[in-house]
DNA sequence: GATGAATGAGCATTCATTCAT
DNA sequence: AATGAATGAATGCTCATTCAT
């Protein structure tokens, strides 16, 4: 009788288990963008929105709102060890993948920021975890006698240049933190995402 | 028409305009342990009840939540520039106030990012200001050909160091910060407010 | 970070989806019956209440105020179109229709009037399309050379005779109304609901 | 230490006893500007600050919100009494003084609302009375036979009138009204306050 | 008598999480 | 397994009213 926005309206096909890793990708990449434009306050209904999913289906995947923002740490984490575990990998390239996250994600930033700091709130139990992966990663690929290599340095340097970046204007990220590293004289390779966008 | 509080309600006790400085002040107090405590993100009712005052109080001395916050960074910066201008001083003591600062609160640390990094949305126009005073007030101590002389490198380290130090448990913050210092070749001196307390 | 919802609480049922149709009927009919209580000001959890519902459930089917009575408005306004169209109708008839609603709901009066008048600020942009909407309704049956014939004197008669009957008790308003439409010596059917409440 | 609203501020000369009554005057103008602009749930703080005056004084004069709508009532009211007391004067110029008043102030317009309809809670316990003064003050000029004279129709005609007008824009409602009176068949002296403005 | 700070209830709105379908 | 409606607690903010000075 009145404009009754159920009328007509027509669910969405449901497309079966198979859409279910599907959509965990969707849901993480989604989270990834909103995050990164609305900050990890942004509403967990933005980002089932964004995946293109109902908000059950995120409930599915992840039992709270923690368990979303460890998911996206968990892909950068593997991106950085996968950049420390490729043949001919050395520290400086690895570097550059950590900064390429830090500069391309406020969402990472404020996770690394929880983890490696060692301290607060435990993401989920997953952030001490995240942040030792991302140091044994790393310390592999440690020259002996580097800048980095005395105890806790390595993370302390990176949680450092994080510093320098959180808040600032995407675009003002990559410059602030390359002269981050470069007030640390530490050497950093190019600032991208592993695997290397071609080219 | 009139709204009608119930009969038998006691009213606690109002002080009347002389509490009001006193009120400003117990806000600004509260404000810190509650940043400190649960971060910028902290219910503004928290701040009010741990302030022991009506939430009106707060909305009549702040406008707003970033005003809350800009009145306790601006304590904090006014103990950066007594540092810095106190007979005697140097760049070193300074940064040891600073590093107080950034140890002490969670609350300046976020709104030292905010500024500093000279991007995001800037809390209520006082941000950017008070990020300048703490760098003229620090420029003035620079001896000529000082590491963090360059242009930009002062203000930079400053986030490094805070970068190193977010989301740090309390008891850890001072040793992490000044291992930052460390790091960046940078001396420093005793970490403690200002006026420094006495001993 | 995630909110903790104390154990032991039970939720009401829970009628899933099903219940949505009949949760905006529901929030309709309870918005009726509060605005012709209290006046449009009336608090929206009022509304919520005494429909049964949460108030996400309110805010899910109308983005704010302005929505819920302009819904309320939409039913009354396919009524009268209804009693205009319907075969054998005649001004007289449609007239009692629009009197009904100006008695039966302070609301449905209010609304018409910032919308009869042309003026204030429209009510979610859907005023003026309603308003407009009973006009042409109404014209339709207009005997030429009637009194209300002339450019703008049908709805400058309906509000009228709605300020006849504002704020009057429920149990004056139809008299009062009868009485207004006689000042203005237009003549009314009976004053009730389309489709009519048999006999 | 931090900007402290209260340091070096001055309190406005307290004028005593003398200021009373202009302080009365005061606030009744401020209310129907302010009623004018805002609507009557206009805030009283706002009252009182283009009164020039502490809510404290407002409260002093007017026990509650509603007094002060009364007041302003009252106000009006005098005119359309002094304006039918007036030597010479007769039903349509009185009734251009109802009409200016309704044209000029909404509020106006929703209080006699109120008021007129006989109906809804009586403002503060005038309401009524002073519905009642308008129609002593009007039926004392109605000529024998006029159209007003059946018992009720002339307040019900000044409550038409006024549903004329509802919610009309501001340079509208002249117009409307006048427009009103013409389908109401009333003839209607100018519209203008009384005393009328020099001219 | 005047001032304006303090109080706190009240309302709008948002959003994490659950759950019927 | 997916959908998206329902729930309601939480939070920001406003404003009528009181009252110390």
């Amino acid at each position: 009788m009145s404009r009754d926005p159920s009328e007509g309206e027509r669910r969405p096909q449901n497309q079966g288990p198979k859409a279910a890793p599907r959509n965990r990708a969707a849901l993480i990449a989604a989270a990834r963008h909103v995050y990164a434009e609305q900050g990890l306050g942004a509403p967990l209904s933005a980002v089932a929105r964004r995946a293109g999913v109902g908000q059950g289906v995120m409930y599915r995947h992840f039992p709270d709102r923690d368990a979303v923002a460890a998911a996206v740490l968990e892909e950068n984490v593997r991106q950085v060890e996968g950049a420390a575990a490729a043949p001919g990998a050395d520290l400086a390239g690895a570097l550059g993948v950590v900064t390429w996250h830090l500069t391309e994600s406020a969402a990472f930033i404020n996770l690394l920021h929880l983890d490696v700091a060692g301290g607060g709130e435990p993401v989920h139990g997953y952030a001490h975890d995240l942040s030792a992966r991302v140091e044994v990663a790393l310390r592999r690929l440690l020259p002996p006698g580097h800048r980095l290599a005395p105890d806790g340095a390595l993370m302390l340097a990176v949680s450092m240049v994080s510093g320098a970046v959180v808040g600032a204007a995407r675009q003002d990220r990559e410059r602030r933190a390359l002269a981050a590293w470069r007030l640390l004289a530490v050497e950093v390779g190019p600032v991208r995402p592993f695997p290397a966008s071609a080219g």
